[in-house]
DNA sequence: TGTACATCAGTGAACGCGCGTTCACTGATGTAC
DNA sequence: TGTACATCAGTGAACGCGCGTTCACTGATGTAC
């Protein structure tokens, strides 16, 4: 007689497996029934714990904005008292670093074209994310969070980090000869433009 | 006794149908059956033209980069003679219309985490296509154009507008109320910045 | 002009695979009386 | 304290699917002599 699966959560043993294999790369062949035999259970208890793989996979990229809006906050608590405009450049070499920590969760949270977006859990947690930069850009603007001038500083300053992070995640820059690849810092000073 | 496939060029047939297809927003379940059975050929016959699936998907993308390349120049072009800075901003919006224009072939150029960087024809294509972008920002700068400040600033302005198209085409700016998101051309504008 | 042969671009059938999902089930645990 | 029953979290087997790729082949076309 087998013994059942039961150390506790299989839910958050499933989406720990997951971020394991992320880790390991397999984002494109990342499946139910993997990762339940890594877990050690039948596929088909998965489907008691998410709907379907497409839930599963959305839970994964919506923790991924929480520890993206996370590494960010710690990134720019570290630096303790300092110019706003310091502490947003902070906030955008964080970004850039915890794409290159976690390339395919971080492919995850961004590949998929918006059909994520139609989860609440999802859109709150990329949200929540992007607070943190219109936050940052309002200081450094010295305007409310909510004026719409920090909104959209804010898109501009999500874009270039962005832009750069997938760009050098897909190995674009390593066409070019390394004095000439522009450094993160580099790329996020150009955040000081139209803020300050 | 049925007839062969004899209308020209398969090859050709085969990557227009792949566009059909990618138009018709089927990225992910883009298939070598499927497309040989539109060109009415068998799926087999796919091979006497491309290595194999990769190869084909591979060549679509360098297509894109012709493309996008072409409508950079497009818009430059029309302009006419018009200050740097215009033509780059030009440039830019140019390449935020391309992605949403063809947006699952946008992310097939870039989703790829650089896979396809292995090949010959798709770098060459990419460079060329970067290399526009190169050129407008070291006339604004009014340096050479292999000048190392051109290519930085040059990464950072592609950065900018790549992040842009990712970000709208994933909808992540539809959470915005409308008055909160920037426009294309205020993002572009941002490129002012550091290169004038 | 005719013949032998190589090459080329297709064909149909098959292989082996892993996938998401559904079905009917079982055994342990919790609860009401 | 004991019993009946509901609920819950698993199980194993199976379905149906489409995929990329390989194999051995065929018929048309081009070329050398």
């Amino acid at each position: 007689m087998k013994k059942p699966y039961h150390h506790g959560n299989l839910r958050a043993a499933l989406l720990e497996a997951a971020r394991a294999r992320l880790a390991e790369g397999a984002e494109a062949t990342l499946s139910l029934r993997d990762l339940a035999a890594r877990v050690g259970v039948s596929v088909n208890a998965t489907y008691r714990h998410f709907d379907n793989k497409e839930a599963l996979l959305m839970e994964l990229a919506a923790e991924g904005f929480d520890a993206l809006r996370a590494g960010m906050l710690g990134a720019v608590a570290k630096l303790g008292t300092a110019e706003p405009i310091e502490r947003l450049h902070a906030a955008g070499e964080a970004y850039v670093h915890f794409a290159h920590q976690d390339r395919a969760l971080f492919q995850l949270m961004f590949g998929r074209e918006g059909r994520f977006a139609e989860y609440e859990r999802f859109r709150r947690a990329a949200e929540t994310a992007f607070a943190v930069v219109v936050e940052g850009v309002a200081a450094v603007q010295e305007v409310a969070m909510d004026d719409p001038s920090a909104t959209k500083a804010a898109i501009a300053a999500w874009s270039l980090v962005h832009g750069f992070a997938i760009l050098s995640l897909g190995g674009y820059l390593e066409a070019l000869p390394e004095d000439r690849r522009p450094t993160v810092r580099e790329v996020v000073k150009m955040l000081e433009v139209r803020l300050a």
